[in-house]
DNA sequence: GTATTTCTGTACTATTACGCACAAATATAA
DNA sequence: TTATATTTGTGCGTAATAGTACAGAAATAC
């Protein structure tokens, strides 16, 4: 496990010019906007300043690319819904939970992006099992964040014992879901509130 | 407004060797697996049987290919939500509205396919004007339906007269897209099925 | 100071993609 | 039978794309 805070020797070679972790970030924000296919390597060089020999030489081909903003993409989620999540009481779980989604969703220069893995992603599921795998994993997750966190309330008595935590995470989720594709398609933010309200709404009961 | 089923007079030239109607179908099978940007002129015209410039002269260019995909899938939507929500109660309406969904998403020769809108069309929505108002318009009709059935069905009683049949439909029209998704991810039929009865009840109250 | 290692940057190659030109083919109209 | 209109099918042409070769640059190791 190599630690990039812990300062470390240099390596032997000529120092990289580009940070790895911007660089990623910039790969992200491209493939976010284009998706997979419809982004070219010029696009990426242009992105990150880097030349294609160190794009290749840090991330490997395209499709390493891709699934490396997919990570970064999917580790900066987990940690908002995780915090988003840990809020005392369920219904306050849940606001901060979409009004992350939401912000995140609506971001963009060029227009509101949605989920890099709902709205990218999953056009590549059907022939690339690595990304297909990719995603479930992603949505497993946030199922399974959800469900902790409701049957957790359920223990607390917030909602009643014979709810059942993971059908309504299943429904939480997919209204999280629904909130990326709705977002990107153009709908105005009050809507998608709306939407947001309206679930926290039915899974309090 | 032609009417393609009432016989009409030849036209002078040449007779097309294809069936329109057909080959916006295999277009729409191709596009639904690849997505726009994967999909090439060459798969278009493997699938079709037709030869590049029939396709050029009965679709316009690859943009215009898409959107009639977008049309085709989109009509036989609309036609399928509308018998479904045709049903006598709304629980019925419901089941078969999700179970049409499923047995759609799922379909596919290489795999779960989910919805061409939601999982293919919306990788475009961001720099594409024109497909993000397709989509969008979709997105509505379905909205739309669902409310009014809902609508109804509070009308008739079948729910309380204090629910909200926009609210309640874009929650429905939500788990219809997580369907989408989470079917071309490669969920089980299974779990599927769990998250419409989850939705169902959860409309119901 | 010299050798070694790694990254940078330019240029290149081989492939693929979209869209179209053009002539042959097949129908109707006169 | 001749003219006209439309489609078919082969084959291009231009452009863009993914990935790499190679020489030069910049660091450490000895």
């Amino acid at each position: 496990m190599q630690n990039s805070t812990k300062k470390e020797r240099r390596p032997r070679g000529r120092p990289r010019a580009f940070d790895p972790q911007q660089a990623a970030e910039r790969i992200l924000a491209t493939f976010w906007d284009y998706g997979f296919a419809a982004t070219s390597l010029d696009q990426l060089v242009a992105a990150t300043g880097m030349n294609r020999p160190s794009l290749y030489g840090a991330f490997g081909d395209k499709k390493s690319m891709y699934r490396a903003a997919l990570a970064v993409f999917a580790d900066a989620m987990r940690v908002e819904v995780a915090a988003a999540l840990a809020a005392p009481t369920l219904a306050g779980a849940l606001q901060r939970f979409y009004r992350g989604a939401i912000k995140l969703y609506l971001s963009g220069d060029d227009g509101p992006r949605g989920c890099l893995y709902v709205c990218t992603a999953a056009v590549n599921a059907v022939h690339d099992t690595d990304i297909r795998t990719d995603i479930a994993g992603v949505l497993r997750d946030i199922d399974t964040a959800l469900a902790a966190r409701i049957a957790q309330a359920r223990a607390a008595g917030e909602i009643g014992a014979e709810r059942d935590p993971a059908a309504l995470a299943a429904v939480a989720a997919a209204v999280l879901h629904s909130l990326a594709v709705r977002a990107r398609a153009g709908y105005p933010r009050r809507q998608l509130e709306a939407l947001a309200a309206t679930a926290i709404a039915l899974i309090l009961g």
